[in-house]
RNA sequence: GCGCGCAUAGCUCAGUCGGUUAGAGCGUUCGAUUCACAUUCGAAAGGUCCCAGGUUCGAAUCCUGGUGCGCGCACCA
């Protein structure tokens, strides 16, 4: 058959290197990521339902990763989906300023440079170094956002750390003070020795590792520690109130005993905390390093003395071994004790879980330090007029299926996140940040944006980055001005991210929507698993198994990238990732390709009426129009992507294709003419059912199908454009 | 310690409300093909649905117990 209408361009394979940056800029220039020009251009109905997604901001330190391809895969399909639907769709893009991490790598870039520490260059200078890096690292992360052909509607970009931002963190802060959920106290935190700074519990990381189990005798009793180095303050002794063993102590009896620098006097404590069955029954406690220490304290009205400093320096309180740091000082006080006669036994296989800083610092040392806090056990009125806690919010948010996690089960987990739920401390001593809006003078605070005049100074503290995280749903779009946007597309339809920031930030800001607008941020979180490699380890540097997504859009596509991070990734399932993958489905693409080819090569006859046998082939098109809706109605992606390429390969190409060709040469003109017509219309209905999936290539053929943008379809075009990013969806059957 | 989940072909995974002979992709083997295809097409082999018991007319699916693996939380001295 000689090829007759088929464009020159369909002789070669498709390639995408070479296809798709102009297809990305016909995106951009047409404007229609903005759903404001969808309805000035008749595209989208103003009043039609709203679909709205805010992206996770990357971090402005680091480039784009897999992880962030599959999220931009996943939230581009969605919005893709919508808009096509005629919905009014905003798929909002931003950048996070990532305040410890950032900070940290800068002044890192700072020491390796000059030899120089932020002290040395102080606060202003070092904020301008970070402002430089964070520009350029913004400028490239976006870049590569769009090379992913993300649909984001980049006239509404945030940035955490931009002014309206700053304005909706300050805003935040004070309305949380002022209706006494934000407070300042002197209580344990962990700090972070090697940063400098506290951490909220939720980014410790616990590494389990082999320490020896140290028994020591303390006067009667024997004590069991993995710390010697806390033990120098220890003169209170607790016990079970219960238990047998010691009913002939007395609480608040006094025991003379010999210690580490010499004599002291214990003092006898019954109380619930210790645990009968943990070793002896017996503890001693280090109130200023430890939690459950420090509450026993408060609850016996105890003396209360730090014993280790800011940097892990032991104090005077330890004798001769003050000035020591606590790793060295460990086995010195070991040896002391052992040389007393008071080392007992060791256990050197004991297992116990270090507190680690998982944003890259040091080990945790729990310190009572003057912090804020966000109290989520206060019982405080909401906008709505009801009065609960942040935390009864968070648990009915969730329990009432106004907003739904997907995979069900992560519901439980969040559910027993909130039950252990603590105060969360949101002070910072780092400089990259939110500053807090705070001042003092005396023992006189006032919380507002401005100074409150002569001899008032700013708290030098900065705000978790969590916190303005939180307000990421409704700061996005003009909070606390209530705008327009906000009225229109909060709370948002759809929270995409990965499962390892359920708490950190999709239950901050169910708690932040939830006081501060009395909503939820929205109505549907969809949890994606993380990008392994091809045998389920994490990708990492030192492993050297890293798959580059820009590496890959280079050499198979954006299309092929997308669908190896959509096709066998079910939903909070982790997905193992190789090359081989992404190259399948670059076949795909030029499968798609060659598709096209064939069918743009029949002639078509304008006057062609579809038979009974070609009906039902259109028929069945549709019907596969309806499953992949359902699928992606249901968040199954991964199952709407492979029924559509199935059918497209499988069945479109395999067996209706090849069933054709008999007819095609055959001599039946009417036979011939109306299946020549319903391959064409049956390829207008797969290239928009696999556009989301695949923009690039299906936007790229649409452009070269040689009807007019308004005939495409048979009428089912969108008024106002040729494209088929706003094509509309196929008929369902 | 408390909690959550997973186990189906060599590998990666689907399997919806409990219902026909348990499916797909990759891989393997055999064959065809340059007639849309930087190839593609056809066919075949490959299963104790982790184990044991229970409910049921009927169980990969529901229940109980066990085994193995993964994850989350935790202030065990």
């Amino acid at each position: 058959m000689e090829p007759r209408n088929a464009p020159e361009i369909f002789l070669k394979p498709y390639n995408p290197a070479e296809r798709e940056p102009e297809i990305l800029k016909k995106w951009e220039d047409s404007g229609y990521t903005n759903p404001d020009r969808c309805i000035e251009d008749g595209i989208t109905d103003k009043d039609a339902e709203t679909f709205s997604i805010v992206l996770p901001p990357p971090n402005v330190t680091g480039t784009l990763h897999m992880g962030h391809a599959a999220m931009l895969a996943v939230e581009d399909i969605l919005v893709r989906y919508n808009r096509m639907r005629g919905k009014r769709t905003l798929w909002i893009p931003g950048t996070d300023s990532a305040a410890i991490a950032t900070q940290a790598k800068v002044e890192d870039i700072l020491y390796k440079k000059e030899k120089k520490t932020r002290h040395d260059i102080g606060r202003d200078a070092l904020m301008q170094l970070i402002e430089q890096f964070t520009d350029e690292s913004k400028a490239t992360i976006i870049n590569q956002v769009k090379k992913m052909g993300a649909s984001l509607d980049w006239s509404r970009y945030a940035y955490t750390m931009d002014e309206k931002r700053n304005a909706a963190v300050s805003e935040a802060f004070i309305r949380m003070y002022e209706a006494g959920l934000i407070y300042r106290g002197d209580r344990i935190v962990n700090w972070d020795p090697k940063l400098q700074t506290t951490v909220s519990d939720d980014e410790i990381e616990r590494v389990e590792q082999k320490t020896p189990f140290y028994y020591f005798q303390y006067g009667p009793f024997v004590i069991g520690t993995v710390r010697p180095e806390t033990k120098f303050g220890d003169k209170y002794v607790v016990m079970h109130p219960a238990d047998e063993r010691y009913k002939a102590f007395e609480h608040g009896q006094k025991i003379e005993l010999e210690w580490i620098n010499g004599p002291i006097t214990a003092t006898v404590i019954k109380d619930e905390a210790a645990d009968m069955e943990a070793g002896s029954g017996v503890m001693t406690i280090t109130p200023a390093h430890s939690g459950i220490d420090f509450e026993i304290a408060k609850r016996h009205n105890l003396d209360i003395e730090q014993v280790i400093d800011e940097r892990g320096i032991l104090l005077p309180i330890a004798g001769e071994l003050a000035g020591q740091h606590i790793k060295k000082a460990r086995p010195l006080i070991v040896e002391k004790l052992k040389e007393k006669g008071l080392l007992v036994k060791v256990d050197e296989d004991y297992t116990n879980n270090l507190a680690a800083n998982s944003r890259g610092g040091g080990t945790i040392e729990p310190q009572i330090k003057r912090q804020w806090f966000i109290a989520v056990n206060k019982p405080v009125k909401f906008p709505t007029g009801e009065t609960m806690t942040l935390k009864e919010w968070m648990r009915r948010a969730v329990d009432s299926s106004e907003t739904k996690i997907m995979p069900e089960r992560f519901e439980k987990i969040y559910f027993h996140w909130i039950d252990n739920l603590r105060d969360w401390n949101i002070s910072r001593q780092i400089w990259f940040g939110h500053r807090i809006p705070a001042w003092f003078k005396g023992d006189e605070t006032k919380v507002q944006v401005e100074s409150p005049g002569e001899g008032w100074v700013q708290d030098e503290d900065v705000l978790d980055t969590w916190f303005s995280s939180g307000l990421w749903t409704f700061s996005t779009l003009g909070w606390p001005q209530e705008s327009d946007d906000l009225k229109t597309y909060h709370p948002t339809t759809v929270l995409e991210t990965g499962y390892d920031i359920l708490f950190f930030w999709i239950a901050r800001m169910v708690l932040m929507s939830g006081f501060l607008r009395g909503e939820v941020p929205f109505r549907h979180v969809y949890l994606h698993g993380l990008v392994r490699d091809a045998k389920g380890r994490k990708m990492s540097k030192s492993l050297g198994n890293i798959i580059d997504p820009l590496t890959m859009i280079e050499k198979y596509g954006a299309d092929a990238t997308r669908l190896s991070l959509i096709i066998g990734a079910s939903m909070g399932n982790d997905l193992k990732l190789s090359e081989d993958r992404v190259r399948g489905y670059k076949h795909f693409a030029n499968k798609v390709w060659n598709i096209t080819r064939f069918v743009l090569e029949q002639a078509p006859n304008a006057e062609a009426k579809i038979n009974e046998a070609d009906q039902k082939l259109l028929d069945e098109a549709h019907a596969i129009a309806t499953t992949v809706s359902g699928h992606i109605d249901a968040f199954r992606l991964d199952l709407a992507a492979d029924t559509i390429y199935h059918y497209v390969w499988h069945r479109f190409a395999d067996e209706i294709i090849e069933e054709s060709k008999p007819i095609l040469k055959g001599e039946d003109a009417a036979a011939q003419a109306s299946r020549v017509a319903a391959l064409y219309q049956i390829l207008l209905v797969f290239l928009k059912l696999l556009h989301p999936f695949m923009p690039f290539v299906t936007e790229a053929i649409w452009q070269q199908l040689p009807q007019p943008a308004s005939a495409k379809g048979s009428g089912e075009a969108m008024k106002g454009s040729d494209l088929l990013m706003v094509a509309k969806w196929p008929l369902l059957r």
